[in-house]
DNA sequence: AGCCACATGTAATGCGTTACATGATTGC
DNA sequence: GCAATCATGTAACGCATTACATGTGGCT
């Protein structure tokens, strides 16, 4: 198996749940997915055509009438083979996620108290901003596919980004008192 | 100002805490940033180049007698201004960390929910470990730099990993139940 | 003799973003 | 008429990793 590839799984998953247009896919990302997953149309193109090449899935373009070019993906029994087995495959290791404003803590010892705590207020607004998001998301989730059997995936995985930015908004808070 | 670069301003916040030579400042990285940052000599060393040369830093090359060259590397004024420039900086954005394990259950209705548990129970034993390792480091940095100043701030910055990674544990408990 | 820690560096490669280029349909 | 949405795609660039290449000093 390649190295990443992790783009490769998530257009075959997108496949999986109704989004068979490139468009389409970066739709779905943008709104359900953008708190722990984003692409751009210039992974989403050249990964299709990658995995047309492998046979994991083919395409029905659409040329109906006067519409525009559209092109469908589904995916082929060795996608779903492929899908599945990544599905299974546990994690190797939990990504380490940058984050700029620890950088910038780590070496506050040469700044004043004052700039710190205001970094640290910033960040806090930036925090419940991305908290506001997520409700959002979830209020949408529960309107547009509260039906679908999906949604009770997708509402975990959004909890799991509530919970640790309440974790984060506590550590300001705490941060804030220790300074 | 360019659009990342924040290996720069890392190297440079380095040079403050005592990180002279590229290879401690990687020593460093792995030791005790580890949690929130991670950089290869790849980057470091051409990126010293590149501070050079905008004269942010300088540089006293040690060849001394048989010992093997070795490059110690200063801040200079102009770096001093540079790194407090940034430090004052509000972030601009919090970044998205890409979540496999969220990837993978964001699809996960087509599949036996035994396997998501299993998927999830093997998160939880990674999240562990990272804890483990936290307070590990949190241990190494009392006995090691506890009487420095700077100590206040690292402590901060593991705190921030430590109630984040509780939290994704509390999370996978939740989700346990859900399923 | 062999291994580990110290120490520096480059080249190939991978992954992803951004900016660009194009064009139809729908609604105001 | 104009803006937004739908729709596809590429080229240039940026950032970072990995593998490679090299060498000393000290300890066992």
């Amino acid at each position: 198996m390649e190295k990443q590839m992790h783009t490769k799984y998530a257009i075959l998953g997108l496949l999986t749940i109704g989004c068979q247009t490139g468009y389409s896919m970066k739709k779905m990302m943008d709104g359900s997915l953008n708190h722990f997953w984003k692409i751009s149309y210039g992974q989403i193109y050249p990964t299709l055509k990658k995995l047309l090449d492998e046979k994991l899935i083919t395409v029905q373009e659409e040329s109906t009438s006067g519409k525009p070019d559209k092109k469908e993906y589904q995916l082929t029994s060795l996608g779903w083979e492929a899908l599945k087995d990544w599905m299974e495959t546990p994690i190797q290791e939990i990504g380490v996620e940058k984050n700029e404003l620890l950088l910038k803590l780590f070496f506050s010892h040469h700044q004043s108290t004052e700039i710190t705590l205001k970094q640290l207020d910033h960040y806090h607004s930036k925090l419940q901003e991305r908290l506001n998001t997520y409700h959002a998301i979830k209020e949408m989730i529960y309107g547009t596919y509260g039906d679908q059997e999906e949604a009770k995936f997708w509402l975990l995985t959004l909890d799991y980004g509530i919970r640790t930015t309440e974790a984060a908004n506590d550590w300001v808070m705490n941060a804030k008192n220790v300074l």
